[in-house]
DNA sequence: AAACACATTTTTATCGATAAAAAGAGGGCG
DNA sequence: CGCCCTCTTTTTATCGATAAAAATGTGTTT
């Protein structure tokens, strides 16, 4: 039996990846788009230009909004509809610091339910993610998408083996919201390899134990991204 | 200019009470039943049921399910529609440890950026709760729901001067999801008494600046309520 | 009686049309 | 010019009807 989705607690991880409703292929689409950076921030998301460019009717489309909406990317005003919600240094300061805070827990409570296959996970995926670096291809979106795709996959990897659901699941939700962030500066230009050689000690640290060192670097590489950003005086 | 609604990230605290929308409305009764017990825990929401007792449409209705469902109050399956979100022990121990977490850091960032208004508000939502306690009537659905309300507003008051507004949000729907529990710790004919000298303690040890023990204090009183209904064994 | 196929009912998800609200576009007037 | 009133256009929010899917029921076969 598929458990279903819930923000705050999600018992076991249902990936339904084909979207059999038109709401998720919706709100699926919809999320990418964001994240890419399609849909730029504050933009207004007209429910018309919205249901020709996705091809579906209003009522899930406004559904797949309500869901984005609550998930923080997207901004609801009465009767005024739906936008893009905006990026701007305060909130990239802000989530940047909550995320130092909960995910350094997450993985203090990780490291202390450490398994065998967690540890596996955690190798793997920063292999993937190394290759994936070498082999960079910048400018080109699929790379982009790939390489977040596994950068993603490594920073999940190294809480996976926390056992607050809701704690974990608000470090994805952050994670997400950072992404856009990330994004923007690998359009600005800026080297992937910022803060990459961070993770190879990250995950040292991480499979010896050593607790503490573990977290602070890990703290430190959450803040990369936002000092980086931050240094440019376009945003 | 009043601020949209965002989850994660609330610059300003746009409080519109007077729902404008038949979805606003829809979200506002429905969340109040949620929370009350009304809709029992695991209950299917049938889409004509909901809009027969709302008065309205299938589509504003979806769509404030849609909003719960990220909110963590409802789950969404393929197909299936919506149910209410069950409670589970393991839910009320993973939610309750996870607020002890992150309400204990969000406590300490607000001790550390304190000013005048924030202890004004901590002093008179701690009274207001204290007389809410002594005139209590229990079994009384009216006196439930203002001693919730006044409960709620010392603990948000606590850490209202939190700079972190995602870690405050997160800690708000934190709470909105212990309500639930707490609403069945009061059925269950707990007094209401359980925890309640630890408010004066709590506010005393922030007051005074005593960082570390007010934190520690939370946290007891956040476990207090997981502790009774855990030793219930009918949940 | 369990297992299966098929018909019926119930419920979900979606569309297209429309009322209500907001935004925009003149046009007079201080 | 800037302000306000009105009319028009655009956009949002909502309803009612319907196709698609799931649940339920019924009879048939092994």
């Amino acid at each position: 039996m598929a458990e279903p989705a819930s923000r705050l607690f999600r018992p076991d991880e249902a990936d339904d990846d084909t979207p059999s409703t038109a709401t998720e292929a919706a709100l699926k689409r919809l999320k990418r788009d964001l994240i890419r950076g399609v849909l730029p921030s504050g933009r207004k998301l007209k429910i018309r230009e919205l249901t020709e460019r996705y091809g579906i009717g209003a009522s899930p489309m406004r559904e797949a909004l309500a869901q984005l909406a609550s998930g923080g990317f997207v901004n609801i005003e009465s009767n005024k509809g739906f936008r893009v919600a905006p990026v701007s240094r305060s909130h990239l300061v802000d989530i940047t610091q909550t995320r130092q805070i909960v995910e350094g827990e997450a993985l203090r409570h990780a490291i202390a339910n450490r398994t065998e296959a967690w540890e596996e996970e955690i190798f793997t995926s920063f292999q993937l993610l190394k290759w994936e670096i070498d082999r960079r291809d910048s400018r080109s979106e699929e790379w982009l998408d790939a390489y977040e795709e596994r950068h993603r996959r490594f920073h999940l990897a190294l809480i996976a083996a926390c056992p607050l659901t809701a704690l974990k699941q608000f470090c994805e939700d952050l994670y997400t919201q950072m992404t856009r962030y990330r994004r923007m500066l690998k359009e600005m230009g800026f080297s992937e390899q910022i803060g990459s050689s961070q993770h190879e000690e990250i995950m040292s640290l991480v499979l010896d134990g050593d607790v503490e060192k573990a977290v602070a670097t890990l703290r430190d590489h959450i803040a990369i991204t936002a000092t980086a950003v931050l240094a440019d005086d376009r945003i």
